[in-house]
DNA sequence: AACTCACTCTCAACCACAGCTCGAT
DNA sequence: TTATCGAGCTGTGGTTGAGAGTGAG
């Protein structure tokens, strides 16, 4: 085998164990995306197209962590004897299930999580930054010129349509600090910080396309889009007449396309095998119209107890910003709000909310590469003596080959007594 | 169209044990 | 309050084989 070859070799197994992580976490993120749904903060039409996968899964998930009661993390699934898999949905979980020693483990996960919303993570999920002029709505937007923060009314107010001050808009994850790129791919405008700490996530996400942020003049503009890329361009002019093997059109699908097919979406929420799962996740939340976050009073109908946005509805992005907030173009620009699967649900507490924000840091911290917490414990394990892949008991020859190496006479002595074994070399 | 068969692909389960956590003393 | 002990549990990787998937007949 060449270097190259090892190297493919290498490459594959390397991909494999990616993915095979990629999809764990995601189930990950799927029952607490189930979690948020039922909750009311996020909305998810395919999961009452697959209703009955829902209420499965909705008995199997984690129980709502509070202090105290607090999320457990999942028992390792001891069957008693071997048991045929079967595509299950999802491991199940119940409180039945749980140790003493997964309780007090789940009691320093939960311990964990609290300190992990500090530092400039720590605006996440908090109410958006109040207006400057008003002191009521949440700042909408940043005026350069005036080195104010606005809400959409008192924006009105100052600048007519002919104004000539640069305004940008908020970072749509924190809402506190101006734009300064948008990204096709999150479909979001984020401010540096938020760039930084997104787009550095993991390699996937570092390849978003990022643009500067172009300021916009005169009368309210429509709210924030991903700039539109050269390469997608130039893929959006050639779709009529390509066959779709142009690649700027393969780089283009990183961003989901609105018009996906419903039942491309359902689909995506149960893909049998896709190297780009973290994008199909994204195109699986292409349905998700709406979620829960602080907002400015002004926006919201309180009529019948839900608040829901008058003017315009939201989209959101999941990729590397999971929930992000992204105001809809179609409906900003004054059409009325479109469709009835839309629906905002006001965050009732700061359990929701707090929830919302690990869910999000979760999203915002998760590695696709395979972790190794206890390298000691690697180490162990590969020089652990196996028999058909399985760990064996370590006997004194084992213990005289690895101190001796394998020449030494105790080990000699060994390998000749066992002469119905052979030296498989393992590689 | 429905079925069978052969083949390939996928991935949960299995194993031992160092080291960690936590309650009891 | 601190230290020690022991029980219980986790995490680690290579291999296996049942079941899923697929294509041909």
């Amino acid at each position: 085998m060449t270097g190259e070859e090892e190297w493919l070799v290498q490459d594959v197994m390397d991909s494999k164990r990616e993915f095979k992580r990629s999809q764990e976490e995601q189930w990950e993120e799927l029952h607490e995306m189930m979690a948020l749904s039922t909750a009311g903060d996020v909305y998810v039409p395919e999961l009452d197209v697959k209703q009955e996968v829902k209420e499965e899964m909705m008995e199997d998930r984690l129980p709502t962590p509070t202090p105290q009661n607090p999320p457990a993390p999942a028992p390792r699934h001891r069957a008693p004897s071997r048991k045929k898999r079967t595509k299950s949905l999802s491991p199940a979980l119940s409180s039945a299930d749980l140790s003493a020693g997964d309780l007090r483990r789940a009691r320093c996960k939960v311990e964990e999580q609290t300190v992990v919303g500090g530092g400039e993570g720590g605006l996440w999920g908090l109410a958006g930054r109040p207006c400057d002029t008003c002191a009521v709505d949440a700042a909408r937007l940043y005026c350069r010129s005036d080195g104010a923060y606005l809400c959409a009314g008192c924006d009105a107010r100052a600048h007519g349509a002919g104004s000539r001050h640069a305004r940008v808009w908020l970072c749509e994850v924190c809402e506190h600090a101006p734009a300064a790129v948008t990204c096709r791919a999150d479909a979001a405008a984020l401010c540096a910080t938020c760039d930084a700490d997104i787009h550095s996530a993991n390699p996937l996400a570092s390849r978003h396309e990022r643009l500067p942020v172009t300021p916009f003049f005169g009368a309210l503009a429509d709210p924030p889009q991903p700039a539109p890329s050269p390469s997608s361009a130039a893929a959006t002019q050639e779709d009529a007449d390509d066959d779709g093997s142009n690649e700027a059109e393969a780089a283009s699908w990183l961003l989901p396309e609105p018009g996906d097919s419903p039942e491309d979406s359902t689909a995506t929420f149960f893909p049998d095998s896709d190297a780009y799962l973290d994008l199909d996740f994204v195109r699986s939340m292409d349905g998700i119209k709406a979620i829960g976050v602080p907002v400015a009073p002004s926006e919201l109908d309180v009529a019948g107890g839900a608040l829901f946005y008058p003017e315009h509805s939201m989209n959101h992005s999941m990729s590397t910003s999971e929930v992000a907030v992204v105001p809809d173009a179609l409906s900003a620009g004054g059409a009325p709000a479109p469709a009835p699967s839309v629906a905002v649900v006001a965050s009732k507490g700061k359990e929701r909310e707090a929830r919302l924000m690990r869910y999000r840091e979760k999203r915002k911290n998760r590695r696709f590469q395979k972790t190794i917490r206890y390298a000691s414990r690697k180490a162990y394990a590969e020089t652990r003596p196996r028999i058909k892949g399985r760990f064996a008991k370590r006997t004194a020859e084992d213990d005289a080959l690895e101190r001796d190496g394998p020449f030494s006479p105790a080990s000699s002595a060994h390998l000749a007594s066992d002469g119905d074994y052979g030296v498989v070399p393992s590689f």
